[in-house]
DNA sequence: CTGTTAGCGCATTCAC
DNA sequence: GTGAATGCGCTAACAG
């Protein structure tokens, strides 16, 4: 592998001269510069990643954690945090937290790597992580994608509002023609989707429809949840409600909308017509089930990209101003819902 | 940060002794070792990532190539491999190659970044890229999870093998009383799936049936497949036999025999009863579809663990020899099959 | 505009 | 067993 002195000696120059073509110094004049351009193209020179690290403390790496990642959510969030950093020279290193290690552990390891920022997502907000990352932001840029932490917390963040989204969402049903809409909610441990329920109550009370606990399925706390069994549960539990039963669902996430249909199609339910079920996250199963789920979708994929932007622009700028970035759930009308009635 | 010289200097000994301790050199007196190692716990000391890598060349960085992220097979074959290597004190890039840049351009940056070594998946065999990749594994291991070059190749790989995959699905389906056995046959240019036809016609002479090619159903070449589409054309194929249609069907992959199934049954064909139909990959939406699907799946997950493990094996060693793991299908009984006959 | 010099933090001889 | 010295490849301050 060629050095920096490789090229100064075959382009007749010193290494300094060398390296402020490398890095673009506009200090050196056009034949010197074309001179050592050459020696580099000629030895094939590439600066060494680790002494230019050394020097800058830079590793030109970004971290993504991620809980549980055999989830396609987190693939296409990957997709769009990967699509800047290519871009911008950036690679990043895929965390899955709770897996092997902890959070915490995983964090120390990236910092020794000394990686130049982070995008941080969670499942579960526990306290003392948000207290140790923030310590961390005052080290290198984090960037959260947490709905919850980014609305609470002073930090950098890119979410999708659970809240209005869902709002949406019940007013569609509403131009469908549905009037007693229930909801599937996710176990009570499970926070991140908790503003998707108050959404769901807040548009009932907006589309003058009135609130029904008993239109409530709510799924138990279990070790591993199987989302599309809850579902199914779920389906079942509206289904023994006979002629009293909802005429529209809400699930807070597409899996437990799959599994609900399913369950209500083999109790001879007719989806729409009898029931209409909307998910939450479109995740890309949806489009595959029969019939394809009508459900509320995170722009994750521009949301990933989007939170990248942020982050290394406060890399490259050391800004420590915090900047949020909203997003609002896009309806993605498909046919587990009945059309806009005129 | 604390440097190996301030530990040095807190425990009054040389940065030479600091860095035996710290590397587990045994030339160093237990007192001294000790004193060293309070030292380090006191300053919280840990060693540059970058001048350690600039002394040593390594990185402790593995990189996981995938084609096309979006998709739950490689987020559990990522988790695989993230096990061993955070086991290891290795961690991973991902790197979703074809998207932003070409595969040629992320291994050079990987190259230049001098990740320790590469897992390499991909959709479409290129010989241009096999050729590099070769050549790039005289400089880093590679391991690749491919069939098809891990089958061709002298590398080192890990693969399940359609071929003796397929030919267990033939026997089962057998073993369920079935004897006239048809094929979706994937389209031409996806040579992936080739060795499980080439499997199912082998299964088919070991279980003493007979292989005839109208009971095969090939996919035309598309711009953009839609398997179940394609799926379905092969149910209407199959309906349109009547009496002489087969008593099961083998797809190429999961989705095209759900889509199969789906157009069957709204034929009026009873599914297993009357046809039994087996796919392959083992998706998760194929325990959603009515039936549940039977199928064979890869046990990607452990391919992971098993890939990362021969990696860092050949790492460690510096050993040039190539290794193989080839993994069997596991039959995934649902109900698109019928019991096996006693 | 360009060259000289001095480290960055560590591993690794080579002495002792 | 331990310490001193050297250099990995690079950037940045300084000098010209």
């Amino acid at each position: 592998m060629a050095t920096i002195f490789d090229v100064a000696k075959l382009a007749h120059v010193s290494k300094s001269t060398v390296s402020r073509v490398v890095n673009g110094d506009v200090r050196v004049k056009p034949e010197t510069r074309q001179a050592v351009e050459e020696a580099i193209k000629e030895l094939q020179y590439s600066p060494s990643y680790f002494a230019k690290g050394i020097r800058t403390g830079q590793t030109n790496t970004i971290a993504l954690l991620v809980p549980e990642y055999s989830n396609m959510f987190y693939g296409e969030m990957f997709n769009g945090v990967e699509d800047t950093a290519i871009n911008e020279g950036y690679m990043v290193m895929v965390c899955n937290t709770g897996n092997v290690i902890s959070e915490k552990d995983y964090i120390q390891k990236l910092m020794k790597r000394k990686i130049d920022g982070m995008i941080y997502n969670t499942y579960e907000v526990k306290p003392g992580i948000i207290r140790y990352l923030k310590q961390i932001s005052e080290e290198i840029p984090v960037v959260f994608m947490d709905e919850i932490i980014g609305t609470r917390e002073n930090v950098s963040s890119v979410y999708t509002d659970g809240y209005f989204s869902m709002i949406n969402g019940v007013r569609y049903l509403k131009n469908t023609g549905c009037c007693k809409i229930g909801y599937i909610r996710n176990e009570d441990s499970i926070q991140a989707t908790e503003s998707r329920f108050q959404g769901f109550k807040k548009g009932l009370e907006e589309c003058g429809l009135t609130f029904s606990p008993e239109f409530v399925y709510q799924c138990p706390v279990e070790k591993e949840t199987n989302y599309i069994k809850a579902g199914m549960r779920a389906g079942d539990y509206f289904a023994d409600m006979k002629e009293n039963r909802p005429d529209a669902l809400m699930a807070a996430i597409d899996l437990l909308a799959m599994g609900c249909v399913n369950q209500l199609k083999s109790r001879g339910i007719v989806i729409p017509d009898e029931i209409s079920v909307m998910g939450y996250d479109n995740i890309s199963l949806g489009e595959l089930t029969q019939p394809p789920l009508t459900t509320i979708g995170q722009p994750i994929r521009k949301m990933g990209q989007i939170a990248a932007r942020m982050l290394i622009d406060q890399i490259r700028t050391g800004e420590q101003e915090k900047t949020k970035k909203i997003f609002e759930g896009e309806l993605v009308i498909r046919q587990t819902t009945r059309p806009v009635m005129k």
